[in-house]
DNA sequence: CTTGACTCTGTAGATGACTACAGGGTTTAT
DNA sequence: ATAAACCCTGTAGTCATCTACAGAGTCAAG
């Protein structure tokens, strides 16, 4: 028989039970199928579907955000103009995120190195590791951001 | 004069002026010196340290990991050697999250190319616009994340 | 045909991250 | 020297995102 009950679903997501109905509420699932007495039955691919609102959440997308992605996703057969400047923005933001994390992660290795360097002399003068100050202004953008 | 007032910070920093107090209480911020009456006086560089809140924000961080994130930059001169653990774990994360939004971004550039080609035909048949499809599924790593 | 595990709905509680007062002191401009 | 504009603290309210009941129905095993 095919079709994951609620609490198969959320084990093999590794969600909260309640979550499940929760999104569903909130449309970031599609209303799941009922059986003739009301329950409710998910088809495998929602589990991906889960996975991915996992992944963005992750990522800084609020749930409006990842909704909206789902929806270009589900391509509701728009006036396609449209949902093409909703990918352009999108991806534009995705583009900016992955800048900040190159950043973040350029910061982060040049303090791991300087902290491995003090590591490796701390057997001549134990103490110090002055770690690694200033990684906060990667530029100091002077931008917006909501 | 030097130092900023706190509602001086928020309008430069574009934070809203409790958020600052928030932020100090939080420990995102240190405590800011006072004024003999009370004022709190910020320096300069406070503005920068909010923009790498509001940018870790932004790429899924929470307060909390901020605060670690910002406490590794100040090197509170910690047993190194837990430190540079701490920014192993820390580039790791990051590094998840690049690869993250790499999967993102090609499923939504492919979907934007997609978008693009049917729209560049719709002078013959107008309609369609299968838009997108499945971008969901980056790989269905059975993967934890909690 | 009962019992225990599971489902349903609706609603309330919890957590994180702010945001907005209220009541009172301080500074500045007129 | 008084009013407007700020600052302080403490506390309460808001919004997003879950998470946990309570009360009632359903299903599968013995």
């Amino acid at each position: 028989m095919d079709g994951l009950t609620r609490s198969q679903l959320a084990q093999r997501s590794r969600v909260n039970l309640e979550t499940i109905r929760f999104y569903e509420g909130e449309g970031l699932l599609p209303p799941a199928p009922r059986t003739a007495s009301g329950y409710r039955k998910f088809s495998e691919n929602t589990i991906d579907r889960l996975a991915f609102v996992k992944r963005a959440k992750a990522l800084g997308f609020s749930l409006e955000e990842i909704r909206e992605l789902l929806h270009l996703q589900d391509g509701h057969a728009d006036p396609c103009a449209e949902v093409r400047d909703r990918l352009r923005t999108k991806l534009s933001v995705v583009r900016e995120k992955k800048e900040e994390l190159k950043k973040l992660e350029a910061h982060l290795s040049a303090a791991l190195r300087k902290c491995n360097r003090t590591l490796r002399q701390q057997s001549k003068h134990p103490e110090a590791c002055p770690t690694l100050r200033q990684m906060a202004n990667s530029d100091v953008h002077g931008g917006e951001m909501e």
